[in-house]
DNA sequence: TAGGCCATCTGGTCCT
DNA sequence: AGGACCAGATGGCCTA
């Protein structure tokens, strides 16, 4: 059988750039509400290190790609019997993503690349809503951009401890600096370190 | 250099 | 039937 042909995106050449730019040691956290529980729609539109989402950490100078865009592309696509070789070999300034890919050359399923698009999208969605997750739960200045696990079970830690502030009826920074003093022990499993959540917690009421 | 993290592609399965 | 969702595979980047 006859294999067929790969376009090599690295030939396209490659320009570097850093998918996060370094945390500026300057950016303070984002103090909570005094109540401890976080106001969401006040959120939303504020700027915290990791919540400024596009996609040109992926598509690097005039290649951003964003949702629209990919709708766009899908739609080209759904519109189209045949599959245009220029969507296939991406040209320089609209190349997908800089890791090493190799597509096949047409004739290439058309429903399989709509597919490709769509998931892009769709892990883009699943994406923003991290890159959201990470603007609530509390993260030091000079802390790297959590993970997406960590932002999980930072999130889940943290949701168990404002539980247990309600519950205690207590003040949340006398309860924060109460657990500062003994150790948090909460009911709840969580997974993350919760005396570091207590001095994430102990740090936003202080500065 | 190994390991962690991530984006992307892909084929399978589920759902509408 | 087609889209959504999922998990495995792959390969690039970064850091200890």
């Amino acid at each position: 059988m006859m294999e067929e042909p790969f376009y090599d995106f690295e030939q396209d050449s490659t320009s570097d750039f850093p998918f996060w730019s370094p945390m500026d040691s300057n950016i303070q956290l984002q103090p909570q509400p005094e109540n401890g529980l976080s106001d969401c729609s006040s959120l939303t539109g504020q700027l915290s290190p990791w919540s400024s989402f596009t996609c040109q950490s992926m598509f690097p100078d005039d290649a951003q790609i964003s949702l629209t865009d990919l709708d766009g592309q899908a739609l080209q696509l759904e519109g189209s019997a045949e599959l245009d070789s220029s969507l296939l070999v991406q040209p320089k300034a609209n190349k997908l993503h800089k890791h090493h890919r190799l597509i096949p050359a047409p004739p290439y399923k058309v429903q399989r690349y709509a597919a490709n698009i769509r998931e892009r999208k769709r892990m883009l969605s699943i994406n923003s809503a991290f890159d959201e997750l990470r603007c609530h739960v509390p993260t030091f200045p000079y802390e790297k951009r959590l993970s997406k696990i960590d932002t999980l079970r930072l999130a889940i830690a943290y949701i168990a401890l404002l539980n247990d502030i309600l519950i205690s009826g207590c003040h949340p920074k006398s309860y924060v600096e109460q657990c500062m003093k003994n150790g948090y022990k909460s009911h709840k499993n969580a997974i993350w370190n919760t005396s570091d959540l207590t001095t994430r917690l102990s740090w936003i009421k202080w500065n």
